[in-house]
DNA sequence: GGACTAAAACCACACTGTGGATTTAGCCAT
DNA sequence: ATGGCTAAATCCACAGTGTGGTTTTAGTCC
């Protein structure tokens, strides 16, 4: 008796309307092994092993593991959902960028690197593009301003999910005993600022340290479409 | 004859004085590496032939590729200039965002990523860190403000940062016929915004946007700190 | 001089991405 | 109908990865 494996192990291309692969199914695939045992197990074997199929098939769908990559994290993005303009440019920007945090760390931390490490504006489904755009234009900026913006917009939020990302995997910050810790030790060197500024550096509160960012954002891009459409 | 291959293939401790391998020298070789053939390239195999030295002889001095890495970024950022302060809070913020900026660009785009994809903060020698807040405090800011400031800066520098590296690596956008390409594509998607914008989409001029939103923040942060010592 | 340790090498494992060749099933033109 | 063509699956294989465990040597301290 030859082992024969349950996976159903035929060689040619399967029956019609029942072929399993697909780039959908692929990336549903995938986000489930993100889900389950983290982004750092995923592999073309171990999304291939989920789907009881062999590694090399997945190359029919996807070119190649990088291209799946993006794959996924299109389709979190993609899940993105774009708030309702209220009009104000303040409240409305404020809304898009925590939408587009809520679409960037739902699951897990580790799979929101995924979005964030590759251009974003590239594999961005252009309805919040448009949304983000849309709200300078009705502010009264224009076109150039809108997109300056936005770029600023969205760097100083890469920036800030990916500190958040990174620092819950290399340290809990949140443990008091080690935030004292690392206060301590800002406070036993020689540099006046960082003693005094000791307690705020030990510490980091991603929420507020975000909020407080997208406020002094908002209200600079308030304060110069203002000065902008005086001219 | 056996075959001795030529690196010195003696198995015990080396003869004192002379020991190829230390946490230091390990680094540097794996810098050029990365010089050489690219951060991809870069393995714990890779840096133990360009000593001519078995590859877990690396781990007495280094706990692990990860650690190696962040040793990496903490050299990277180490050659950083920290430029002497003139006197505004405008000037000397915006002096020391782009003194960052060049150190972390120094060298191979890709070596870049290291630097920014690990928290930053934390592997940040602290005269940076203590010119940046020194430049709030010298300004009126409170300490608390001042971190703030600071991670709101460090936020939108990594992720300005970020976008330059992987849109450099991705596609070539200085190529003029992909930047007519991508706006004929904007251009003829149903979403107005887009459409008018689409000239400004399409291209993105790194240092441009990079002075763009550090002048917004650097212009944010004089006007809160006024308002916040009025009080 | 003997015990101990630091720093090197060697052996080995499970795993990765993917190039290339093979096999089958459906499709399409004659 | 039949014969070629292609899409989609499989198997085989390779070079390369990080690192656990063991062995060997050279220096160091009592």
């Amino acid at each position: 008796m030859t082992d024969a494996v349950q996976t159903s192990t035929r060689r040619g291309r399967p029956p019609a309307g029942q072929s399993l692969l697909s780039r959908d199914a692929i990336l549903e695939a995938a986000m489930s092994v993100i889900d389950d045992d983290g982004v750092e197990t995923l592999s073309m074997r171990t999304v291939a092993r989920r789907l009881g199929v062999d590694p090399k098939s997945l190359y029919n769908h996807v070119a190649n593991k990088d291209a799946l990559l993006d794959g996924i994290a299109g389709l979190i993005l993609s899940r993105m959902v774009v708030p309702e303009p209220l009009g104000s440019l303040w409240e409305d920007i404020t809304a898009i960028a925590w939408a587009f945090r809520d679409a960037a760390l739902a699951g897990q931390p580790r799979a929101a690197r995924l979005v964030l490490t590759r251009p974003v504006e590239s594999l961005m489904t252009l309805a919040p593009l448009e949304a983000a755009l849309a709200t300078f234009i009705r502010a009264g900026a224009s076109s150039e301003f809108a997109v300056h913006g936005l770029r600023t917009l969205l760097a100083f939020i890469t920036g800030a999910l990916l500190r958040e990302v990174e620092t819950a995997l290399t340290f809990a910050q949140s443990d008091p005993a080690e935030a004292t810790a690392r206060q301590q030790a800002l406070e036993s060197v020689e540099l006046p600022c960082v003693n005094a500024a000791a307690t705020y550096l030990a510490t980091c509160d991603h929420e507020q340290e975000f909020e407080f960012g997208l406020r002094l954002l908002a209200d600079a891009f308030e304060h110069r479409v203002c000065t902008e459409r005086r001219r």
